[in-house]
DNA sequence: CCTATAATCGTCCATAGTGGAACGTCCACT
DNA sequence: AGTGGACGTTCCACTATGGACGATTATAGG
């Protein structure tokens, strides 16, 4: 009826904070739930579009830049609030670096090594970005459950790269 | 020049083992790698057509329900070995559940929670298995190196979980 | 004031990934 | 002999990714 996938969705509810145009939503979404779902510049835009037909947002008169905003008609609020109260999925992870590692086998260890090296340096400064935001008042409680998870997850690859030298080094057999 | 996505690669991979066809190459994609590479029905048909076209993987005679096995060639050997040594992305995660937490304004902590409980015994599950397979001397060391990052993951994402309710109900305000 | 640079804003496109319907074949079991 | 389930493929609609391209406006430095 009038449902919308869950990316639609986001940007329904990142409208009820004020008509926003693309470009913004887009920058928003990838702030605030951009760790957890991914929204491209062109998705945001195409859905934009198709929400406009189906009237659940209403294109604004354009601004500088030819900018054009929208705003959350009724229908859109509606249909937000039915996407919310549907119990939400299960997670999706896609992980190159544990593909190439499944595949080790064809590739020598102290590369893996040097792969996985590389992206803990990436995870030990978003866990430090975490942490500091964890320490700012200024976020709500559901902001800080999502950065809690963040911070969760953080710790669990550090901790799990920090294993991978004994297992990959410790046993050349199997 | 010879670069293939992640997803043929992996089947370039699997295929290592000698032919097989597109429903195998789901079949074990799914066990091996599912939980971190998911690669549907549709996508290793497709993938496969593709890598056949440019001669990386040869189609066999067909067997029987017109099963059509597919074997390696050297070509696809190549592409296989070259795509090993780029160095992996980052990762990439869609948790719906965060997504539907970062609007927990528009809903009641009540109905959030029953939604995480739920998520947590599927979550418990998968951690239960992980375990039993990690205790299990059949696997490698770089199934190993996946699992426990299965391990470690499932682990956060429980521990986070339990802190959940605590940050939810907690307080009031914000 | 002027200009280079960056940020904002939109469109378009090729590629990749999801999920399920539809359909046929073969096997095991009753 | 019939039937349910596993195997196997095709096709399709929808969703997502990422980058190219082009335009406009803000802003900072000279």
């Amino acid at each position: 009826m009038n449902d919308v996938n869950p990316t639609a969705a986001a940007l329904l509810g990142l409208l009820h904070a004020g008509e926003a145009t693309g470009y913004q939503l887009w920058d928003t979404a990838r702030e605030f739930i951009g760790d957890f779902w991914t929204v491209t510049r062109s998705q945001a835009y195409r859905e934009l579009a198709r929400l406009a037909e189906r009237g659940m947002v209403q294109a604004q008169p354009t601004r500088a830049r030819s900018a054009r905003p929208y705003r959350l008609t009724d229908s859109g609020r509606a249909a937000f609030a039915e996407w919310l109260v549907v119990p939400p999925g299960p997670e999706n992870i896609r992980y190159p670096l544990l593909l190439t590692l499944s595949f080790g086998q064809f590739l020598d260890d102290d590369r893996l090594l040097e792969y996985v090296a590389e992206h803990r340096s990436a995870h030990a400064e978003r866990l430090r970005r975490y942490q500091e935001f964890d320490a700012d008042p200024m976020f709500d409680k559901y902001q800080r459950s999502t950065l809690r998870f963040g911070i969760h997850y953080e710790r669990a690859v550090l901790a799990w790269m920090d294993e991978l030298p004994g297992i990959l080094r410790g046993s050349d057999d199997d």
